[in-house]
DNA sequence: ACACTGGAATTATCATATTAATGATCCATG
DNA sequence: CATGGATCATTAATATGATAATTCCAGTGT
C-alpha cells in the first residue's frame, strides 16, 4: 500500500538495522520517547551492554549519538540520564520519527502543522524571489503530480510531499530547505500510522495560490 | 564587555573541553564546516587517532556524534566521508555555532533572519492564544528589560534574547520552543563576532507590536 | 564485454585494563 | 553539634589489542 518507490525519498529511509550500533540507537530512542525508563531511570553503561548483549563500544557509541541528539547526558558517577524533552532536537528526523510513531502523536502533529502554517507561505514568498529555473520546473512537476493524484492516477501523499519539498528547496534558504527532511518524515510517518488523515485534501486549494504566483514570475 | 552572566542562558554554553571526546568533536566540527578537508577528503579513523593523539574510542565516539548531527557518514572500506551541507542539521546548536563562527557567516545570518520573520510573528500569535500567566510574566519582564536597555541600564542583546525566548516559550508549541536555543546561539555568536550589528535597534519597534497585543489579552 | 572471485582497506565489534571525575561517607576538629 | 576535609565507591572516560564484517578494486576466466 501507498506505493512510494518511484520517489527520490528512499535515501531518507533510515536503515535501522544497518549495524548493531544503529539498531541499538533506534531501540533506545524509541524506549526513551515512550517513557520506558520513566520509573527506573536510564540504565548505566554496564547494564545496557548486559541487557542488549552487545559490547561496550556499541553501547557507548549509541549513547553518544543519543547525546548528540539531545536525549541523553552522561557524567561519571551520576550515570546516563534522560534530558528534559525541551532539549530534544525535534528537527532531527530520528527524534521526530520516534515521537510520531508512539501513541499520543496526534497533538504533536497538530503542533507541527502550526509550524508549517508559518513556514510554507514564507518559503513560497522566498521561492517567488529566488527560485532558479530548475526549482520552478520541480514545483511545476509537483503541481502536475498533485493534479494527477486528484484524478486518482498517483499517490496523493507522494505528490503532496514532492510539491512541498520543491517549494522549500526553491526558497534558496538553507534553514527552510532544512525542513525538507522534517516534512518528509512527518508526513511519511503520520500516514503510516493514521491512514485516515482528515483535512489534507482541503489544504490543496491553499497550496495552489502561492505556487501559481511563483511560477508566473 | 556585553555582560550576560545575569541570564538563565549559561546552561546553553557548550563546555567545549569537557573531555577529550567533546574537544575532538568541536575541533572536527569546525574543520569540516570551514572546508578544511575539501581537498584531501576526511581522514580515516586510524589517521584521526594518530593526528590528534587520542585513542580509537575517543575518535570513534566523536565521529559518531558528528554522524548523528548529519555532518559525516561512515562505511567500511569507503571510509568516513563528509555529507553534503543539505543534510547538516542546522538546528543543532553545535552545527549552527560552527557555521556562524567561521567567515562568510553574514549570509547565513541573513538567511536566519528570513526564518525569524516567519517564525516570530506566528509564535506571538500562538502565544496570544495559549500563553500561561507565567509566560505572560516572562514576556513582560522581557519588555521591561528592553526598555531599560534602551535607556542604557542593561545589555541590549541580553534583553533582546530574553524577550524573544519568552515569546517562543509562550507559544506552547514544542517546535517553536525548539528555536529557543537556536535563537540564543545565533544572536550570541553573531554579537561576539560582529560587535557592530546594524538594524537591530530598529527592529525593536516591530517586536513591540505583536507582544503588546499578546500581553493585552 | 561480462560475470565471478580473491584480496585489501576500512569500519564494526568484542574484550579487558586503566584512568579520571564526582557524589557519598566518615572522621577529626572546632 | 556543626563543619571542613580526607577517603572511598561508583561510573563514565580513555587506551589498547584482537577479530569480524563489509565492500571496493583488480584480476581472471569465459
Amino acid at each position: 500500500m501507498t506505493e512510494l518507490s518511484g520517489l527520490t525519498i528512499e535515501d531518507a529511509a533510515p536503515r535501522l538495522g544497518r549495524n548493531l550500533t544503529y539498531g541499538l540507537l533506534d531501540t533506545l530512542g524509541r524506549e526513551i520517547v515512550t517513557g520506558h525508563y520513566r520509573a527506573t531511570g536510564f540504565p548505566t553503561e554496564a547494564e545496557l551492554t548486559k541487557q542488549h548483549g552487545v559490547s561496550r563500544s556499541v553501547t557507548r557509541e549509541a549513547v553518544k549519538m543519543l547525546t548528540a541528539k539531545g536525549l541523553l547526558s552522561a557524567r561519571p558517577r551520576q550515570g546516563t540520564v534522560i534530558q528534559p524533552t525541551t532539549s530534544w532536537n525535534l528537527f532531527d528526523t530520528d527524534v521526530l520519527r520516534w515521537l510520531l510513531e508512539r501513541q499520543f502523536s496526534i497533538e504533536l502533529l497538530r503542533h507541527f502543522n502550526q509550524l508549517r502554517v508559518a513556514i510554507e507561505p514564507e518559503a513560497a514568498a522566498l521561492a517567488a524571489r529566488f527560485a532558479s529555473d530548475d526549482d520552478l520546473t520541480r514545483i511545476d512537476e509537483g503541481l502536475v503530480r498533485m493534479e494527477r493524484a486528484e484524478a486518482g492516477l498517483e499517490d496523493t501523499l507522494a505528490a503532496d510531499i514532492a510539491f512541498h519539498v520543491a517549494v522549500l528547496r526553491a526558497s534558496r534558504n538553507p534553514f527552510y530547505a532544512q525542513f525538507r527532511d522534517v516534512v518528509v518524515t512527518a508526513l511519511h510517518t503520520s500516514i503510516r500510522f493514521t491512514n485516515r488523515i482528515k483535512g489534507r485534501t482541503a489544504s490543496v486549494a491553499d497550496d495552489d495560490r502561492p505556487a501559481a504566483s511563483t511560477t508566473s514570475t
